[in-house]
DNA sequence: CCGTTCGCTCAACACTTGTTGACCCACTCA
DNA sequence: TGAGTGGGTCAACAAGTGTTGAGCGAACGG
């Protein structure tokens, strides 16, 4: 018994990912405001006083434990976008990253998830923007397939409306593809 | 000035009229969390208290500030459908209601909320699937449509992003039309 | 082997929140 | 005009929050 299993670096360092993961799941579950401290320790099974020498707040520890939006995306065919959204929006096995369910769910409520949601939605909006075949108003149209999908996911994920949930994935892509389409190019 | 210009009752009325009023905006713009009875009251010139004594609990004030999602619809025609559904999700001149926004503010963070909304949308969903073509998969296709339309409004009028703020509300409803009917319709 | 580091806990503070009961006073009405 | 109703305020409580500083004890390093 001399040499304990895990040398104190390595329990450091994996208290801390405990932490950060009982962090993300429960702002992911109850977003930041009726998410405490106290909470996040006791998932974490540590006192809350250790989560605050870790991250110094509970807004810094929000701020690690969530993850921005799916990077911008680069495309230049429509097809090829469409795809990329409908899979990096979450309609995938498994879903979204817990990181980015966190800060959907507070993106409504709280002041500093709103402005991060904004930048990392407006970027986004950006690239699909820059992507789109050289229609009117590519900025608007972007606009309006990036909301749409994030109707969807919130509608899904977030909300957990049955007639999504029970429906398979590909099914919900299938029938999206069309209207992303409808939206990213001109009918005229 | 035996005789106030306003009876006892005519001011009783008024500031629980007022106190909503100001409920419903502090609401919409923080959500329920963020709103607290203090600052309701103070924006209605009353004293805490008195919010009280009228509503008995913050979430019984919530309850009566808010109102619920648009009610179902009742259409037959695509056409007809879908201008009810642009119409009806604030696209309008003057934006939704603001006891709807402050319902859709609060449906990811408050439980309560959720529940409300979650059931109002599935009546809505449902009103859309009876009016839709007898296609594969109506319901599904109805929850996609309105929460495609849930996602350009909270996009719209909850975050405020910058396309859609700039965008007069004919053209965001031009661009949307084919894309909701894309969802509608079967394709094949 | 012993002093030191440091991961971790304990107890408490300061503050905000929803909520309550006693109270005041202008209006009502007989 | 005088008792009483009721709109409205004041001060306080109890619970929960983020946050802090002192301290314990096991692992470390010489």
């Amino acid at each position: 018994m001399s040499t304990p299993r895990q040398s104190r670096a390595d329990r450091r360092r994996a208290t801390e990912a405990r932490i950060l993961d009982s962090a993300r799941e429960l702002f992911a579950e109850k977003g930041f405001e009726r998410t405490t401290i106290r909470a996040v320790a006791a998932a974490a099974s540590v006192d809350p006083a250790l989560v605050m020498q870790y991250f110094g707040s509970k807004r810094e520890l929000f701020t690690q434990a969530v993850q921005a939006f799916p990077a911008p995306l680069t495309a230049t065919d429509t097809d090829v976008l469409v795809d990329q959204l409908l899979a990096s929006l979450g309609l995938k096995l498994g879903g979204l990253p817990e990181g980015t369910l966190a800060m959907m769910r507070s993106m409504l409520t709280d002041p500093a998830a709103a402005d991060h949601a904004r930048a990392a939605l407006g970027r986004q909006i950006e690239g699909v923007g820059a992507a789109l075949p050289a229609a009117e108003d590519p900025e608007l149209r972007a606009a309006l397939v990036v909301t749409t999908l994030l109707g969807v996911t919130i509608g899904h994920q977030l909300l957990g409306l049955a007639p999504l949930r029970e429906a398979p994935a590909d099914r919900i892509a299938a029938l999206l593809r069309p209207a992303i389409k409808a939206l990213a190019e001109p009918p005229e």
